[in-house]
DNA sequence: TTGTACGCGTTATCAA
DNA sequence: TTGATAACGCGTACAA
């Protein structure tokens, strides 16, 4: 490459230039030793004189500490994503770490590729939040020795810990809730592919209405929101009365929007809830009803979780977070 | 740390297991040279038998390239952030770059830090959208030899590119066309510290309102949603006719609401515009004009742009992508 | 308090 | 086609 640069500025410039030897430098680098003030001042003013900058790669070749953390998410264009990868970044800069980013975009191939080079790189720690990933591939981090905290899939082991979403218990109540209350039949918007968790949920929502002898309507739905406005203004058409659950607020919108522009009236005619509430189900109008959990607040936990198994001082390694549910506008109760 | 764990496989095991050298194995693994099948049959297996993984920060050091390129941005917070992220980590992965992310939180210290960050990690280029760094801080990156793309930052160096926003031009068309076929008197939504985009419209906002003999205002406005509503909420009280500039859609959101549940009607009495649309001005209702750019194509220019300027094969050093208008239902015209 | 020498895991140059 | 051996830039015992 274009050789019109200087070149980078080494440890035993330095050295030569303050007259010393290299193990001194890097001594007031890291404070590790004493060194006499006035050497010091010395080194210190050559390092700054010549823009020193020691090389990340060789101190972590040498210590064998990357201060680097993986993140293993499918994109960060979901705002429940972006929000869990804010907190992240907040923690890792109290702690001194550097972030670097692998999205899957929801492949598996993409999702084992982002495994190898986590590995490669000498991540020091890892958080995966990505359902392409089982806990096979998971193991694989810790044969390698490095620390996983996984989110959303339940696995542990010496080097891993993971933090579970409560999201059954809380939805079952409240389908039950609902039971008593309402009287609508209602659709679960099934998304091909969208996850360990949703399959969970769409599990739960059957059985409850096996359990209590209730009709439902399973319906497939794709991850966007102008298909499924579309799908739905259509279905609106026709079906006027109905509970219709989606995964997130933007597919909720896109329903709540049908709605709306079917004529139909919210909640009385057509209730929308969310599982996954993000803040713009406060700002979408009619409100969402939702099921809440702290995104970013599950990001600093998760990155806490890592950094003590880093340390070797976790001692509990399920972390499981219960979401909330959030009463709106979009549903009656 | 935890030697519970089998230390890394190294190149010179490999190379024990199979019966070669060292740099026999390091010709397998890059086929760089030619080396005979037999041998080279033999190397994979064991490779694999012993599930060895090149260490990158080696191959790094030694090849003074890290595939691995810095992204330093406020937050990932904002939908029309993580859209540009999402474009950078796309072609990143067409590349087999690395993406590590430095997030600043508008505070200058973290943005200088990331930048010593960047530089330390030996990051094979940079990208830059933080408008706490200025051009002589982004002129350091070049003093080091590191390529940089900057976002909204008009700087071409070396090996410094950037991308701008067309935003005035059409803005000022906006207005003058608003002026003829409108009445309101327009506010714009000042946002403390929310950079040199911003200042550069409310510039425009002024310069036109004053060339036009127009009145005109300009108030003070939290980033955050919650804060505008509640503000909004108060001055919709006394003032029933405005025509709102917000420069992002939660914030146009907040407007929106406030004058809805005070009783205004959109977009007769209240107009609102948003600086900086996103997806949310066609969900959110009424739908919300605004000044649409594609942020993932720019991430994806931007990448592609100093993917260029690392090989030295790039000629365009300044790119210009234009905002375009895209009325809703939130204004008249 | 300081310096020497080796190791970290590769690539790359030069001989063989 | 293969094998020594010297970088790459740093940390760290060990010795002085």
């Amino acid at each position: 490459m274009g050789g019109d640069f200087k070149d980078r500025v080494t440890i035993y410039e330095v050295a030569k230039a303050a007259g010393v030897s290299l193990a001194t430098v890097s001594r007031v680098i890291n404070d590790t030793d004493s060194v006499k003030e006035e050497t010091r001042n010395k080194v210190l003013s050559v390092i700054k004189k010549l823009g020193y900058k020691p090389s990340g790669l060789a101190q972590a070749l040498a210590t064998n500490k990357s201060t680097n953390i993986g993140v293993i998410i499918p994109s960060a264009n979901y705002v429940y994503i972006s929000n869990m990868l804010t907190g992240i970044c907040e923690v890792c800069k109290e702690n001194n770490f550097t972030v670097t980013l692998y999205t899957t975009s929801h492949s598996r191939l993409d999702a084992i590729n982002s495994i190898e080079k986590a590995i490669k790189s000498h991540a020091d720690g890892v958080i995966v939040f990505d359902d392409e990933l089982n806990e096979e591939d998971i193991e694989m981090f810790n044969s390698y020795a490095v620390p996983v905290v996984a989110v959303n899939n339940r696995i542990v082991a010496s080097k891993i810990a993971c933090i579970n979403f409560g999201y059954e218990h809380i939805f079952k109540r409240a389908l039950k809730d609902f039971f008593v209350k309402g009287n609508k039949k209602m659709t679960f918007l099934h998304v091909h592919n969208a996850g360990r968790l949703l399959s969970r949920i769409e599990n739960a929502f059957i059985q409850t209405h096996l359990e209590n002898d209730r009709e439902y309507d399973i319906i497939n739905c794709d991850d966007s929101y102008q298909r499924t406005y579309l799908d739905f203004k259509e279905r609106f058409k026709k079906k006027r009365k109905e509970y219709v659950i989606a995964y997130r607020d933007s597919i909720a919108a896109a329903v709540l929007n049908a709605a709306h522009d079917a004529g139909l009236s919210i909640p009385e005619d057509i209730e929308v809830l969310s599982l996954i509430g993000t803040k713009y189900s406060s700002i979408i109008r009619p409100t969402i009803s939702n099921f809440y959990i702290d995104m970013q607040e599950v990001g600093r936990r998760a990155m806490y979780m890592l950094s003590d198994l880093i340390n070797n001082t976790l001692f509990e390694k399920e972390y499981r977070i219960e979401a909330i549910y959030v009463k709106k506008d979009s549903t009656r109760f």
